[in-house]
RNA sequence: GUGGUCGUAGCUCAGCUGGUAGAGCGCGGGAUUGUGGUUCCCGAUGUCACGGGUUCGAACCCCGUCUACCACCCCA
């Protein structure tokens, strides 16, 4: 039996555990901190309850299988069909606007890529309950604000509403469903194709002449304005309006990060009904990774489990991808040891614990040689695990009843009666290390 | 799911037109048996991804599988 794991699956080692929990630990912070309660929902769900909510190209994504009772299972796809069914199954329990975070893995039958695996996490916020601005608001601003806690810097969100898409193409004479689709599809390839490309492709996938095309491709392409699609596309007017509310409340939080207008976002999952957005990271180092973070607003899908109709909006935060745009923008905190590093010796090992348990009980993290040896290896363990204190604790220390106390990095160190050792500790790594 | 590229010591890679493998880094040991980042000496690295096939003989050629990666699709 051969040790692998399954393709796109992975191991975390303690190497990317680290900065991994670090910053699950800043995310979930954030969302508490932004009014957000959490909320754990299995790993499976009915397979009815997932199908049918993500398009076509979703329902093939989806991991199912029948299980030992005969019933059809599915790995959840995303952290939004599973809220929506909480909100539809507990909506007694629940006080509406109910406002939850979730960080947890969800898995998709994909060709795994750089940065694009079969099981990942995701970290959402979402307000399930109002259809307002301000819930839309929130939501952005909270996605920002997460952005913000993690140190990133440089941030956009692109914004845009699903009527504005249908009703510019409306505007342009599409409103055949199946070719607007179409459209839609060629406008999301923007980034990285070129326009006349796209027109091409759109004029044959949508059944439309080539000028036609060119011209909606054109639209999408270049940078519009709120005021001047409302003149153009009268059908989107509601939307133009919320979206420029959103923008404002926005801005006013004060929260470093832009949010702007882009007609030609699409989204593919099909239960978005209002606005939809997607974050990208400016710094040209991590320009190729693509949409960090996303989301948008979708009113139909609680009720589709056949209740009540509750509108919701939510964000999606991609945490593998944003941590590799972390570590290439460098503000990933190096992986480091617990700060203290006791060296043995087996006949005074028995101080050494005593010693050492002490410090822990002061709140310092702190490791024991488990391997013992001579002190130079030992020493060369502790500088592999990046602790900045070594304590020397042997047969001539404990005759006087001292401890050597010795900084790693400035190779000094100084002999301490026990009595002193926590003490020296905790002042030495200052009042933030522990 | 469709199409394509790659896969050699822990890591980064070399290996000419087929003759059973190398470097650097890292790792282990040592330089008068309690003091680590430099230097020096010595040492081990490996079913050349896996399974078949062609050949007197394959890391190198052919087929298949797996993996990673790329494009499409879709997306975090």
């Amino acid at each position: 039996m051969e040790a692998k794991t399954l393709k796109g699956f992975r191991d975390y080692l303690p190497a990317v555990m680290v900065p991994r929990q670090q910053m699950i630990r800043a995310i979930e912070a954030t969302f508490e901190r932004q009014g957000f309660v959490p909320l754990q929902t299995p790993a499976l769900e009915y397979k009815e309850t997932l199908t049918g909510k993500y398009g076509e190209e979703g329902d093939k994504l989806l991991y199912s299988f029948r299980d030992h009772g005969e019933r059809d299972v599915a790995l959840r796809y995303d952290l939004t069909v599973p809220l929506a069914r909480v909100v539809a199954q507990h909506r007694n329990e629940l006080q509406l606007p109910f406002r939850r975070y979730q960080v947890a893995p969800v898995w998709r039958a994909d060709k795994p890529q750089r940065g694009r695996f079969r099981e990942f996490f995701q970290c959402d916020a979402d307000i399930a309950g109002a259809n307002t601005a301000q819930a839309d608001a929130e939501i952005l601003v909270t996605g920002l604000a997460v952005l913000q806690a993690l140190g990133v810097q440089g941030a956009v969100i692109d914004l845009n509403h699903r009527d504005v898409l249908f009703g510019a193409l409306q505007a342009f004479g599409v409103t055949d469903l199946s070719a607007q689709i179409a459209c839609i599809r060629g406008i999301d390839k923007l980034d990285k194709m070129a326009a006349a490309d796209i027109a091409q492709e759109v004029a044959t996938s949508a059944a439309l002449p080539i000028e036609v095309a060119t011209q909606i491709v054109a639209w999408f392409n270049s940078p519009q304005d709120i005021a001047s699609v409302q003149a153009f596309a009268p059908p989107a007017a509601v939307a133009l309006t919320r979206m420029d509310e959103v923008m404002t409340l926005v801005r006013c939080s004060g929260i470093p990060g832009e949010v702007r207008f882009r007609p030609a976002i699409a989204r593919g999952l099909d239960y978005y009904t209002g606005i939809i957005y997607e974050t990208r990271l400016t710094d040209e180092k991590v320009k190729g990774f693509g949409a960090v973070m996303s989301g948008g607003r979708y009113d139909g899908l609680i009720g589709s489990f056949g209740r009540e109709q509750v509108p919701a909006v939510g964000i999606s935060l991609g945490l593998d991808r944003l941590l590799a745009a972390l570590q290439e923008l460098g503000l990933l905190a190096p992986v480091i040891g617990p700060p203290v590093y006791a060296t043995v010796f087996t006949e005074t090992a028995g101080l050494t614990f005593a010693q050492v348990q002490q410090l822990r009980q002061a709140g310092v993290n702190a490791e024991i040689d488990c391997l013992g040896g001579k002190l130079g290896k030992q020493l060369e363990r502790a500088e592999k695990r990046g602790a900045r204190l070594a304590l020397i604790l042997g047969a001539t220390e404990a005759e006087q009843g001292l401890v050597l106390l010795k900084d790693l990095a400035s190779r000094e160190q100084f002999s301490l009666p026990f009595a002193e050792l926590t003490q020296a500790v905790l002042s030495r790594l200052g009042p933030a290390a522990k």
